[in-house]
DNA sequence: GACAATAAACCGACTGGTTGGTATATTAAC
DNA sequence: GTTAATATACCAACCAGTCGGTTTATTGTC
């Protein structure tokens, strides 16, 4: 049996085969995750996967490349941006990536930030697509950011740049606090005290008793 | 040529075998490193390895819990403990926290964190002795915010052990924007909001242009 | 204090199974 | 009938863990 598709309803297998990375990764790390594994959770076989990627680190690195494309869109799709104010569209960023952090562990945790830990040292093309990925979301704050900062405290003296990471750098922490706990709850507490941050930053009343 | 010790001047092979441990796995992550890779650094060989752990995960427990102990004694040690007011031990906590983000990656990034991500699902019991270094290093901080908080901010409707976990949180994330980027800088600047937060949270007058 | 018996630490060759990757064959599409 | 997509069988390297045996340290006995 081999090319059973023209079956407009199938996904092509190298798509199901990043699919199944995305999982499984996200689950078990790079280095764990077998080609076995992503064949037989992709449905497809050994051959197949070689022919579509020229080894597990090219997967992995479309893999990441994918994940910055597909995070970029559903963002740029959430409810946050019809906000007026560049205040609110920041704080409502935050609190948005808050509202997800719901369900399973896998389905809101960060795929290339998980890579990152196992990649950095020993395959720098992974450990690139990855940090382009958080990069490029970061980026995707400064605008707003910017705004706020000109409006609510432009004589601060921390960077736009310096803040969209520190926003990044929470959200992977708290996925480590709730991988570690298994309770979603610390993560969200966490970004809670980001959104008081942002708040006490641009002088818009964090939470009561700060004065 | 075997129990060649009595020499003091050599560790014995279990803690050859455990420092081995945390290098390799917080340069590759725990599935990467393997048990003949411990055993080249550690100078031991694999009879040796197996004589004093019983398998890799058991290594990884007892590496996660020396780990827990480590930390515990670098910082109970630290200079900030001094300071008379509680606010200046936890402002002087993070602050040390940013100081030793200097030179190698490998030195300054946190075992159990790394492990974490690849462990969560798959080792629990590896990951709970994770759990327990986080959370203990971060219980360890909360009669300094309590404290702190009763003097600069009694109303504050936050949980004590909230920020305390939140500072670990960001220290996590931290550790992957520098691995990531390869920058120590980004991670200290992190670091540097955290400081911030914590100055805002009790009228402790933040960075300039904040009001 | 000599010495035999026992225990603890250690070694490295070996094993069964796994891994990433290859070679080759088969099928579908144009 | 050429080409792209798929499948299966296979391989060499590698992996965690085992095993039989050696060397050193400790302990009990005389």
């Amino acid at each position: 049996m081999a090319r059973p598709i023209t079956d407009s309803s199938k996904k092509p297998s190298r798509e199901l085969l990043l699919e199944a990375a995305t999982e499984l990764i996200r689950t078990n790390g790079y280095t764990s995750t077998t080609v076995d594994d992503l064949c037989q959770k992709a449905g497809v076989s050994k051959g197949t996967f070689f022919h579509n990627f020229i080894s597990k680190e090219e997967l992995a690195i479309s893999a990441a490349n994918r994940w910055s494309e597909m995070t970029s869109g559903f963002f740029r799709s959430a409810p946050y941006h019809q906000h007026k104010d560049p205040f609110d569209r920041f704080l409502g960023y935050v609190s948005f990536r808050k509202e997800i952090l719901k369900g399973d562990l896998r389905d809101f945790t960060c795929l290339v930030g998980t890579m990152v830990q196992e990649v950095y040292s020993s395959h720098p093309e992974i450990n690139q697509a990855c940090y382009q990925s958080i990069a490029t979301h970061a980026e995707n704050l400064e605008a707003d950011i910017e705004a706020t900062k000109k409006l609510y405290a432009p004589k601060a003296t921390w960077t736009v740049k310096s803040l969209a990471l520190h926003t990044q750098a929470v959200l992977q922490g708290a996925f480590i606090l709730a991988k570690a706990s298994g309770d979603v709850k610390l993560a969200s507490e966490s970004v809670d005290h980001l959104e008081n941050y942002i708040r006490l930053l641009f002088n818009k009343a964090g939470l009561p008793g700060e004065k």
